[in-house]
DNA sequence: TTGTAGGCGTTATCAG
DNA sequence: CTGATAACGCCTACAA
């Protein structure tokens, strides 16, 4: 694993002796500095322009002992709109404060999140936002305990006392299921993924609440938790409508449950007689036929909030305490959530 | 613009002193050279944790005169999936190299692009990966001269002389082209981009080339070029159903123009007449109902070739030449483009 | 307006 | 095996 050199690049000193100046004059011209006369100047320029001269960051981060003008970003998967949207908006915020977002991927491999995060940490980047972070990562903690700051987005990760973003997953899915209540739908079916995932537990615990607003208590028959695919949704589908008491409405906690609930309903013909939304994260859902109610996270405004707590902490002497902030996610109303019960 | 100084970190020096050994040696440490007897290096080991330390990139890349780790990506927007993709590709390839992928977007601002650009400079990455660059940019020029590694992606850059590696999109058009004039169709419209864009001129050749295979010519009332929106889109395809002879299919050379197309020919009620292929960049046009024939780029091998163009430039001694490599992209057939002239 | 001296944290070289 | 010492390219402080 041997890295190339790159090629020779000129330095300071080189443009120097080209120009017939000093060292630091050139300085003073390559960052703007004042007090240089404009005949130098051009000069310097111009010796800049013949030898191709670029400053060396490493050197400048060194000796100026900052952080560099870089943001890290550590998403699951650049390939997955909704981590690229939140990238996006972390860009727009932070670069107005003239930063620069530089990003990797850690396809949800802990190791390979740590070799990342060990990566940007070794960089000197001013300060990093992690997306939806593998738990239990002791680096992360050291970081933030050494001074580093760190926001977490999508997820808040346990035990690390740093800002973090989220959507309202917990209040927006009792809002959805509230909805189904109003409707007059008393069977509704829960499916949701494994409770050990934070966003799956929160938007459990909204369908309860949502429930017990209204004065009832979730039927365990109808809760089906650990649901991790379309296929597991599908099956799980086919056995709540074959139940005794069926469920008149369905809420699907993720996108991918959703896609399985609307095969099983398709299948079974009755996707115009079951109410259903979903939980819809990358969107994935949002162009199914027919239309499909669903709740949308703000991945732009994710990152955007992400950007301002970090810019926030970078630029303030004040050592802030963690911030925990929610971005709404969207109920976006369609066809298949006014389905009322028979 | 001030960016604050960030947590003084522990040096090696401290490393050293804290463990009562020499600089030197907790360098040996850390870098895992051998020559260090066992005892010693678990006292620096545990200093190192104690305090923790984390070896300043900066410096390591200052003082041994080499490329950091990392390769630069400039894609035009993060939130794309298409670019996101790409990312994917070159992150796997990569990364079995020892290489790290650093992104950040430029939204076709070329101002922005260049920064970005200079920034990986001066980052001394060791090489740059740049997805649809914008033409008529010095500074790559000035990089590839320098001696810097460089990848385009999706389109060639005029005048820079680095590797590239875009899809078969003449080819594919060609192809897809062919299939319709086969299937017995004589009037074949083309909406296209403005022709200054390499990708629509590319397209716009792959069908004159099907037509020249056939002995036939293009008429010129069937080809539209600088279609920059669904919405001219769906004009165009008005206007071209009312002509006197009236296209018998179409070939949209962008999604975007795709999708115009095909809410023109629904609301003429002939989407069931007008056999329709589309250059589906995105993929966006993959989900339309009906469904639609695509060509569809292959975003994630673009991005793996592109990964193993740089990886082999940057571990070859050997001045490589430029090379171009063409990724298929592959015909997915559907209803649509089963439609037979009347 | 310009230049000199010293140091940033690490690695490479060479001596113990 | 271990440790001084000199770079690396740049910036800050302080002269001139």
């Amino acid at each position: 694993m041997e890295h190339r050199a790159p090629a020779p690049r000129p330095t300071m000193a080189g443009v120097a002796k080209h120009a017939g100046v000093s060292l630091k004059t050139v300085s003073r011209v390559v960052n703007g500095e004042p007090y240089v006369s404009d005949p130098v100047a051009e000069r310097v320029r111009a010796s800049i322009a013949a030898l191709g001269f670029r400053r060396d960051g490493s050197a400048r981060q060194l000796a100026r002992r900052t952080a560099g003008p870089i943001i890290g970003y550590v998403q699951v998967d650049a390939a997955n709109p909704f981590f690229g949207a939140v990238a996006r908006g972390l860009e727009e915020v932070t670069r107005e404060h003239g930063y620069l977002v530089l990003t990797g991927s850690t396809d949800a491999d802990p190791a390979r999140e740590g070799r990342l995060l060990e990566t940007l940490v070794e960089a000197r980047v001013a300060g990093i936002v992690v997306a939806a972070a593998e738990g239990g990562d002791d680096l992360l903690r050291d970081e933030v305990q050494h001074g580093t700051a760190i926001v977490c987005v999508d997820r808040p990760l346990e035990g690390v006392h740093c800002d973090t973003v989220t959507s309202t997953n917990r209040a927006s899915t009792r809002e959805a299921v509230a909805r189904l209540l109003d409707r007059g739908h008393r069977h509704i079916a829960f499916l949701g993924g494994a409770p050990s995932v934070w966003t799956a537990s929160e938007r459990r615990a909204g369908f309860a609440d949502a429930l017990a607003d209204a004065g009832l208590q979730a039927d365990p028959e109808l809760v089906v938790e650990r649901v991790d695919s379309a296929e597991l949704a599908a099956d799980a589908t086919v056995r709540l409508l074959d139940a005794t008491t069926p469920p008149t409405a369905v809420f699907a906690a993720q996108d991918r449950i959703g896609l399985g609930v609307v095969r099983a309903l398709h299948e079974a013909g009755v996707q115009h007689q079951v109410a259903l939304v979903v939980f819809d994260d990358l969107p994935l859902a949002a162009q199914l036929e027919p239309p499909v109610a669903t709740i949308v996270q703000d991945a732009l405004d994710l990152g955007r909030t992400a950007g301002r707590l970090l810019i926030e902490r970078l630029e303030t002497r004040a050592d802030l305490p963690p911030r925990y902030v929610e971005v709404p996610a969207r109920f976006v109303d369609r066809a298949s959530a006014a389905i009322g019960p028979p």
